[in-house]
RNA sequence: GCCCGGGUGGUGGAAUGGUUUACACGCACGACUUAAAAUCGUGUGCCGCAAGGCAUGUGGGUUCGACUCCCACCCCGGGCACCA
């Protein structure tokens, strides 16, 4: 056999036939939408890709077996930062790079053998399809969930352009590791922060992991609590050296003073309110702007009272420039002692015991998160703990474990628990999830705060100051300012410039083309100029998975009955490193193109599994430098598409991955080199039988038809559950039996090659037509088991003393615990067992086993 | 620090609370061969000549019986990380 011959005459006959060109609808047949991660034209397919897609095939080609109508669509995210790096590195145009690589990667992942549907393939750098991405984010800004703003953004000094908050790790660039610095840039941004809630909710009804879920609930981040102000007020005592003890002198507030009160204030956001009476300072981040009012020269937004009164102004400024100075990095390092100055001279007042307490600056206290301001509760946080304790301030309990026993424990560390509150005015005595509730009805009755809810989620920040992505389709105009492109003059044509080159000013090449960046305003006509920043690339993935249902269309996105053929996906596969960025981003789009009535669905992936990474031989990380790579076009050299597959899947568990085992992938080619040999002996031996019987009846062989059925039945659960290591060594284990029966039915011997049919297509299809069949064995459907045939008329009985095996026997199914009770008394060696020995208890489990407890 | 996942032979890995080590790789021996490769057969957890004993990261517990359940700890991988 040349595995290699053969697989290539497979693929060019299913080519020639198109048995995976899928019809929208078939008669009698649900539809099965089965989706992989598309990949980005990096020029090879690596293993990990192989990974990916060779056992998520097994997935799709045991659907269509069966008796679905299953799309398996593929194509290309072609678009992004990775083409651009690269193409420079080469001296070479994006474009071309990346339609260079698509090209070799097309040959690639044709020569696996895949069952997809190649004229739905989808390149997202084409401009008939980013014509719908531009389509997409018009729609977002007519309904005011794409925005402009100039803020502080996340930029790499390396890839020259900003990058949305999910794109930064550990601080540094996601790409290119370099460390990310804040830059005040104009930028786009979807308003995703207004679906957190409902990206939130809905995960609940997905068949997704469990981690992946978690990851995007830590990653939106919701926490619920309540927001209060804190007035403002001169410091009253003269010595604002006496920070210690101040809280505990309350200061009668008469009228006068009232009469003085600023109306500077600061907000803060907490989630433990019970704690309040426990607050014994405030924290600001330094780059709160209250902070900034008493430093400047100006002082605006100060009350008059408060103008000029900070005492310590250099030592508070020279705090703020250290901060400034330090990277995120080293500004989050938890390991990092606590630093901070006081605010000396003014105070904040406590809305719920008017108690004055003093302020800090602090960068433990982060500017983009609530309001920038926490009041610390030192007793029962353990941030607020550790700088109370470092700066000697008072720490107040008002949360005690012990209620109703009314002595609390000296504390030695922060008591962070819900407990029942103390020293807490009319609220004491209250539990602290209760106390929250009437705490936060207070503050509203009160006008001084109210409940909030907070988000960790930002809003996603889609312009990039590249070439290689999708123009954004708006328009500047002195007259009529941002003006959105008409939907008519779709797609705004990503120009063909000779300098693509990122510049360091921050602004996109396509700044320097004139020709494109000249233009008239779509409402007044006036000379207008275009937006030059283009999307990122992550916009582009974000609604692809719509595109393969009807990738044609010109006049739409997708037509809407062709979607509702095949959406929402039934299964998508693809790597776990997609859990918060493209997986959240993608819902998003559903939700918003649902809110929009073009989609009747909310979610975009009813079921989600994900591949394990696979490790060079040394257990590293794949990468060229360590020289650890296994290239897959290689394998398949030596050993076979079907071998490769077949290996991947029989590796280990799918979503867990693994090191790379060099001489592991023999096991699998000599499985298939036995089938073939198998299979040449059972044809001739079939032929005698033939001329002899007529036919075999496969009843004959009773003991293998219970392993046949039972294999039918073990492989179809695995591979429904991803679990095709345990499948293929049924399988092996039945091809073991096969070999050692001499005579065999033509029924059983087909039977086998549907259930190989998955694992190893070109060999099944093979042997299927050596039988003289003439439809693809794809078009069959996946048999069925008999589970009467299953059971099994006879077993082997565990005999245990004191819970070890000392014996087995075979029996009959289904016998009694008196019979077997004679039996294994009767056997010489449980016998030996029992001799002077008292017989305590016997356990007996139905066809199973029996234990004799002795003492 | 917190949250997940994992720890089983020489290796990859199997095991509804019931035979630990399925299946495969590797290794050893044998057959075929002038020889080698390939293939086929046999064996292969550890200690021991054997009887037997001991083994699923460590230590406890529950149970007639624990890889599996509970508690504590150690190690590896992944994610999050001053989110108030």
């Amino acid at each position: 056999m040349n595995p290699r011959k053969l697989e290539k005459k497979w693929r060019v006959i299913w080519k020639r036939e198109g048995i995976y060109k899928v019809k929208d609808k078939i008669k009698d047949k649900k539809n099965f939408y089965h989706l992989v991660m598309f990949p980005y034209p990096s020029g090879d397919l690596h293993i990990g890709h192989w990974y990916n897609f060779g056992p998520a095939d097994v997935f799709s080609r045991f659907k269509k077996m069966s008796g679905f109508n299953v799309l398996s669509p593929i194509g290309f995210d072609a678009f992004g930062l990775p083409a651009e790096n690269a193409a420079i590195k080469r001296g070479i145009h994006p474009k071309n790079w990346t339609y260079k690589n698509i090209k070799t990667m097309t040959v690639q992942l044709e020569s696996m053998g895949n069952m997809y549907d190649w004229s739905r393939k989808i390149i997202t750098a084409a401009p008939e399809y980013y014509k719908w991405t531009q389509w997409m984010f018009l729609q977002f800004y007519k309904n005011g969930l794409a925005y402009r703003k100039k803020a502080s953004a996340n930029w790499c000094s390396k890839c020259h352009t900003v990058l949305a908050n999910e794109q930064v790790v550990d601080g540094k660039c996601e790409r290119c590791d370099t460390q990310v610095i804040q830059r005040e840039i104009e930028q786009w941004l979807f308003k995703i922060t207004d679906y957190a809630d409902r990206l939130l909710d809905d995960l609940n009804d997905l068949d997704w992991p469990g981690k992946t879920k978690t990851m995007q609930i830590n990653w939106i981040g919701k926490s619920e609590g309540a927001i209060l102000n804190f007035k403002i007020t001169p410091s009253a005592r003269n010595s604002a050296e006496q920070t210690r003890n101040n809280a505990e002198n309350k200061l009668p507030r008469d009228s006068a003073s009232s009469q003085r009160e600023s109306a500077t204030a600061i907000a803060v956001f907490t989630t433990r309110l019970d704690t309040i009476f426990g607050c014994t300072y405030l924290v600001v981040a330094p780059e709160h702007s209250f902070v900034a009012s008493l430093l400047s020269a100006e002082q605006r937004g100060l009350n008059a009272d408060l103008r000029g009164i900070l005492r310590n102004k250099e030592e508070v400024e020279k705090y703020i420039e250290n901060a400034k100075k330090k990277t995120d990095l080293m500004r989050t390092d938890l390991a990092k002692e606590k630093t901070g100055v006081e605010l000396k001279g003014v105070k904040a007042i406590n809305p719920f015991n008017n108690e004055e307490v003093s302020i800090f600056v602090s960068d433990y206290v982060l500017g983009s998160y609530g309001t920038g301001a926490v009041m610390a509760a030192p007793a029962h946080d353990e941030r607020d703990w550790e700088f109370a304790k470092k700066h000697d301030l008072l720490i107040k309990i008002v949360i005690c474990p012990n209620w109703p026993a009314p002595i609390c424990p000296v504390l030695e560390k922060a008591f962070v628990d819900d407990g029942h509150l103390i020293n807490s005015g009319e609220f004491t005595g209250l539990k602290s999830a209760e106390a929250r509730e009437k705490m936060a009805d207070w503050l509203g009755k009160n006008k001084l705060g109210e409940r909030k809810i907070n988000y960790k989620l930002r809003d996603w920040l889609i312009s990039r100051q590249r070439y290689w992505g999708t123009p954004i389709p708006i328009v500047y105009c002195e007259k009529c300012g941002i003006v959105p492109v008409s939907e008519k003059d779709l797609p705004i044509k990503l120009p063909d410039v000779k300098n693509y080159l990122p510049t360091e000013e921050g602004k996109s090449p396509l700044a320097k083309s004139e020709k494109f960046v000249n233009t008239k305003c779509p409402k007044c006509g006036a000379k207008a100029k275009r937006e030059t920043d283009t999307m990122d690339t992550f916009v582009c993935s974000s609604w692809y998975y719509l595109r393969y249902t009807d990738p044609k269309n010109n006049k739409k996105f997708a037509d809407a009955k062709k979607m509702k053929n095949w959406l929402p996906v039934d299964m998508y596969i693809g790597g776990a490193e997609h859990s918060v960025l493209h997986l959240l981003y993608a819902r998003f789009f559903t939700k918003v193109l649902n809110d929009l009535g073009y989609l009747n669905f909310k979610e975009p992936f009813s079921a989600l599994r994900h591949q394990g990474i696979i490790l060079g031989p040394d257990g590293q990380k794949m990468s060229k430098s360590r020289g650890n790579v296994i290239d897959p076009d290689e394998l398949v050299k030596k050993f076979g598409v079907d071998a490769v597959r077949m290996y991947l899947c029989f590796m280990g568990q799918y979503d867990q991955g693994g090191q790379w085992n060099p001489t592991g992938i023999l096991g699998t080619k000599r499985f298939l080199e036995r089938i073939w040999r198998f299979y040449a002996d059972a044809k001739l031996q079939m032929r005698q039988n033939l001329q002899k019987n007529k036919f075999v009846d496969s009843r004959q062989f009773v003991n293998l038809n219970r392993l046949l059925h039972q294999t039918v039945k073990k492989v179809g659960e695995d591979i429904e559950n991803f679990r095709f290591n345990t499948a293929i060594s049924s399988l092996m284990i039945l091809l073991n039996e096969m070999e050692k029966q001499n005579q065999l039915s033509i029924i059983n011997c087909q039977l086998f090659l549907k259930l190989l049919a998955p694992f190893a297509p070109h060999l099944a299809e093979e042997l299927w037509h050596q039988f003289g069949e003439k439809k693809s064995i794809f078009l069959q459907q996946w048999p069925k088991y008999n589970p009467k045939l299953i059971k099994k008329e006879q077993f082997d009985l565990i005999i245990q003393i004191n819970g070890k095996m000392r014996d087995k026997i075979t029996v009959s199914s289904g016998i009694s615990q008196k019979e077997t009770e004679e039996l294994v008394k009767g056997r010489e060696k449980i016998k030996n067992y029992l001799v002077g020995k008292k017989i305590v208890k016997i356990i007996f489990v139905q066809d199973k086993l029996i234990n004799i407890v002795v003492n």
